[in-house]
DNA sequence: GCCGTTTTCGGCCCGACTGTTTTCAGTCG
């Protein structure tokens, strides 16, 4: 027998995919639930671990995740050994593709995509409209005329097969506090918070949720549907709530509801879905039901309402934890208000090690960005211009890096008040070398080094060595991701991160609200490696100095408190941290 | 399929809405 050809490692978002595939494969099949969600479980999981799956597959440690057991192990172990899982597969031969799409349209699920399979033969989007046209539906026991008619006006809305598209938080967050700030100030409210996914400073958001209490509900809710950027709304019949969208088409929720159930309405439509269902299993092993009206207490068939979101975790016997938390990644095991982290704050910044001015692809001079961060209360900035190989933009020569060190020196002596470093942002080559020779970097104050260019060239490789490289001080925007528009470089961030924490370079959290990268997964697992980590605004003019609140909102819901973020600390403290700064020379 | 202050089996969150039904299954958040 040959030795097994060399199989790349399948990336953990691979592999995750597969796991959801399952569940979809498995929920056609008429699986239990339970199983069913035991693969998203997983795929979660999988997708979210700061860890290469396949080494700690290989290690026979990947069993020690939550939600990883014997039977999934054997399926990445058959994966790694087959490039394939047998399962996957098995079903992918007995269930069309077209049926997974199919349970995409709303109010048609697994169940139902099943039943016209095996009845009529639907397999996909197309069969589905000609059986619907030809009104072959409401034959199948179970469907009627108005399932034919969702169907068709669910096809013809263009749904199906595509998601729902998500909204980034920069763009979400100030439309959900605007209209918050708005009702508010309306006569009739009470309390008027946000909820949701915009309140735990999420990546991005489907839609928003509003949570009021109000002296009279009704003129409130009117008020709402009146507000400028409400497009349409419509009033949900028999309750104090309101569905409306606003002319973005962002879906805007309002609940107005009783003062003493506020904090359960609250603490339930926060979320996460995941931080809630573990929340209610917990609360069931302490004979309690939580639900969004109140805690139902099994020992007396009393529910107890909440009038304060503290009162509902109190009542569980939870610390109140902070929504940048409520992912189900720990924060339950949180016993007291001890043990909850001290979050960091946007205040707490006092540095900027990355931004851009004319010299490169910024809109702002040197003395620009300088005046303007030191408006913003900011005590030191590094101007960090793309080097010579950014493939866009004005190239940066060694000469005219040389001529940007003599500005930046005048300015800062010019300046009062804030510390004007020069820097560089140094394109990270294929080999994984900067693209300036190292004389010239080690005259600057500090380096960061990016990819730019060949994201599929080696990526892991070209970061551990630009790590082990003297002068690169910090990586920047590590894995590359644009959210909602382009997934990671294929990059094994434990590596780097090892890699990182083993020379002294540090690791970027890039505010850019698309990219918040480090994200919040990786944020966290850098930090309790013991890298040290910098939130930066990359910003290419004054005006965007301020987007590192996105990077503080990454950084908490990384867990991190002021103690983990370098930039936290006086240029005094800061400097001797420089990997130049203790380097041999 | 996972998991254990109910530990190796028997559970595994909560509620609302919809459409198709005479009491409920499926879907959704």
């Amino acid at each position: 027998m040959s030795a097994p050809a060399a199989r790349p490692d399948p990336p953990n978002a691979a592999i995750a995919a597969l796991f959801d595939e399952l569940a979809d494969l498995y929920e056609l099949d008429g699986a239990s639930i339970h199983r069913v969600l035991a693969y998203r479980n997983a795929a979660k999981t999988v997708r979210e671990a700061p860890r290469s799956i396949a080494a700690l597959t290989r290690e026979g440690r990947v069993t020690s995740l939550p939600g990883i057991g014997k039977t999934l192990e054997e399926k990445v172990t058959a994966l790694l050994e087959t490039g394939s899982i047998p399962a996957v597969e098995k079903l992918r031969a007995r269930f069309p593709q077209g049926l997974v799409e199919m349970t995409r349209l709303p109010g048609l699920g697994p169940k139902k995509a099943r039943t016209l399979f095996h009845e009529l033969g639907v397999d996909g989007l197309e069969a589905l409209r000609l059986a619907a046209e030809q009104e072959q539906l409401r034959d199948v026991k179970g469907f009627g005329a108005k399932f034919e008619a969702s169907v068709l006006a669910a096809l013809d809305a263009g749904l199906g097969g595509a998601l729902a598209p998500r909204v980034l938080l920069h763009k979400a967050l100030p439309i959900a506090e605007g209209i918050v700030e708005a009702l508010r100030a309306h006569p009739a409210a009470d309390k008027v918070e946000l909820a949701g996914s915009a309140r735990r400073r999420a990546d991005s958001c489907k839609d928003l949720d509003i949570i009021a209490t109000a002296s009279d509900p009704a003129a409130l809710i009117a008020a709402f549907g009146e507000l400028d950027v409400i497009e349409s709304v419509s009033g949900v019949p028999g309750q104090n709530a309101a569905k409306a969208r606003t002319h973005t088409g962002m879906p805007v929720d309002l609940k107005v509801v009783a003062p003493d159930q506020f904090g359960n309405l609250l603490q339930h439509f926060t979320g996460s879905k995941l931080h809630n269902v573990s929340l209610r299993e917990a609360a069931v092993r302490k004979g309690l039901h939580v639900s969004e009206y109140g805690l139902l207490d099994d020992a007396t068939g009393q529910t107890h309402r909440c009038s304060t979101e503290h009162e509902v975790y109190e009542r569980l016997g939870l610390p109140w934890i902070p929504p940048e938390l409520r992912e189900n990644r720990g924060e339950l095991a949180l016993t007291d208000a001890g043990g909850v982290p001290v979050l960091i704050e946007h205040a707490d910044l006092v540095g900027d090690l990355h931004m851009h001015t004319t010299a490169s692809d910024g809109r702002n001079s040197v003395e620009q960005m300088a005046e303007a961060a030191r408006a913003r209360g900011l005590q030191y900035i590094a101007i960090t211009d793309h080097s010579a190989t950014h493939g866009f933009g004005k190239h940066v020569t060694p000469d005219d890096l040389r001529r940007q060190i003599e500005r930046v020196r005048e300015v800062d002596a010019a300046l009062e008040g804030i510390e004007v470093l020069i820097g560089t942002e140094t394109n990270i080559l294929t080999d994984g070398s900067p693209d300036y020779p190292d004389e010239l970097l080690a005259e600057l104050d500090w380096v960061m080094g990016s990819l730019h260019t060949a994201f599929g060239h080696e990526p892991t490789r070209r970061l551990v060595t630009a790590c082990e490289h003297p002068w690169i001080d910090c990586i920047g925007h590590p894995t590359g991701r644009k959210i909602e528009s382009r997934p990671p470089y294929d990059v094994d961030m434990e590596q780097v991160i090892d890699t990182a924490v083993r020379t002294q370079t540090m690791l970027e959290i890039n505010s850019a609200p698309d990219r918040r990268d480090l994200n919040d997964i990786h944020a966290r697992a850098a930090r309790d490696a013991g890298a040290r980590i910098v939130v930066d605004s990359d910003a290419h003019g004054t005006n965007t100095l301020g987007i590192t609140v996105w990077g503080i909102a990454t950084a908490r819901r990384a867990w991190l408190t002021k103690a983990d973020v370098a930039n936290t600390l006086p240029w005094a403290q800061f400097a001797p941290l420089r990997k130049r700064a203790t380097a041999k020379r």
